[in-house]
DNA sequence: TACTCGTGGTG
DNA sequence: TCACCAAGAGT
């Protein structure tokens, strides 16, 4: 079968099946010429890099309930962005999203670039992101290929070199089978059907569109596929943050910085992560710190981390050596990264600041929290 | 190139 | 329970 019929099958397929997503719009209206906002293509994309569209829907219709537009967005403040995004993860994106939007307005008056290379020089914008725009928001016949499409590759041609050294190859298959027309929809049409169909466990060939042509379904395993160098163990690493809230309600809170985890967020003062026995840390303030007896479970991209919990009422004439403090009133957990919101979840409960008033020197409980 | 960078769902 | 994985980019 030549690759424009498998084009042709596949979107057949998503004029019936397309998914309804906030930022799309779908074959039919597509077909009468309506045209998706560069705008909300580009702001869904970077938010489902690397992340559900489950999870993504929620933060996608708050932004853009919030800021309607590229110059509204490009006018906020950094702090508002990163405390929308919270939650979200992968914060360089945030960070990144609102270096852009500036750009945007600032060398593009306002409007996204439709060509691949000029919106590859934006920050937070790679070589998927790049494509995809180019070819949902602005129909050019752009290759587009991300996990989803990878697999549905090697899946389609089985092709059983391993990822991530397979991946020109799989580019270049791909490539075969971008149409001239509706470049767009081929892309989401596969996406799609990565996501939808040619799932990564346990693929509905039954139901697939494209079983005819596709060779990993005849050879007769392709859920097998793609194969994937083997990855590293991680390891777990442990750290300590000290929650300390003022007589007067207010929290003891710090911006971290832009390198490393978690950067550009709120988060509580504490040590590194690094060294295995969380020494050589000292509190923000001086007080009487309390241990709690439970610990913080969170596991990141490439390790896990326990986290110790110190808690403390200080004094009204407190005088931090890290971080401000932020009235209660003021105080948002969703304003948190999760992992921090975890921590104030436990020491609101656990700590002399909550209603579970632990008596220092009796931990309640032993165990950890997840 | 290979490593860093979050989170939640899933089997 | 836990490894795996998701519409990747930056360095």
């Amino acid at each position: 079968m030549c690759n424009s019929r498998i084009s042709a099958l596949l979107l057949a397929w998503y004029d019936d099946h397309a998914r309804t997503l906030p930022w799309r719009v779908g074959p039919a209206a597509r077909a009468k010429g309506i045209r998706p906002d560069p705008y909300r293509v580009w702001l869904s994309e970077i938010m489902l890099q690397q992340t559900t569209v489950a999870a993504v829907r929620g933060y996608f219709e708050r932004f853009t309930a919030r800021w309607p537009d590229i110059h509204a967005l490009a006018a906020e403040q950094e702090g508002e962005v990163m405390a929308q995004w919270a939650g979200l993860g992968y914060y360089a994106r945030a960070r990144n999203l609102l270096k852009c939007a500036r750009m945007v307005v600032r060398d593009h008056g306002g409007r996204f670039p439709d060509d691949h290379a000029a919106l590859l020089a934006l920050p937070g914008i790679g070589p998927y992101t790049a494509a995809a725009i180019a070819a949902i928001a602005f129909d050019r016949p752009e290759t587009v290929v991300d996990g989803n499409v990878e697999r549905v590759i090697a899946r389609l041609f089985d092709i059983h070199a391993p990822l991530p050294g397979v991946k020109p190859l799989l580019r270049e298959r791909a490539a075969t089978l971008t149409p001239q027309q509706r470049p767009g929809d081929h892309a989401q049409a596969m996406m799609d059907l990565g996501a939808t169909i040619c799932t990564p466990r346990a693929p509905a060939c039954g139901i697939c569109p494209l079983r005819g042509p596709c060779a990993g379904f005849r050879a007769g395993d392709p859920a097998s596929l793609p194969r994937r160098l083997p990855k590293r163990a991680k390891p777990t690493r442990r750290g300590t943050v000290y929650i300390g809230r003022r007589e007067d309600g207010a929290w003891l809170l710090e911006r971290r910085g832009e390198n490393g985890m978690l950067g550009g967020m709120l988060g509580w003062p504490g040590s590194d992560w690094d060294d295995p026995e969380a020494a050589g840390h000292v509190p923000p303030a001086a007080a009487e710190w309390q241990l709690l007896a439970e610990e913080v479970r969170h596991s990141f991209t490439h390790f896990h981390l326990i986290l110790a919990v110190q808690v403390a009422t200080l004094p009204a004439d407190a005088r931090p050596t890290r971080g401000f403090f932020v009235a209660g009133e003021d105080f948002r957990p969703a304003d948190l990264p999760t992992l921090m919101r975890k921590a104030h979840a436990l020491a609101d409960e656990k700590g002399p600041a909550g209603n579970g008033g632990a008596k220092v020197g009796q931990p309640e409980t032993a165990g950890a929290r997840r």
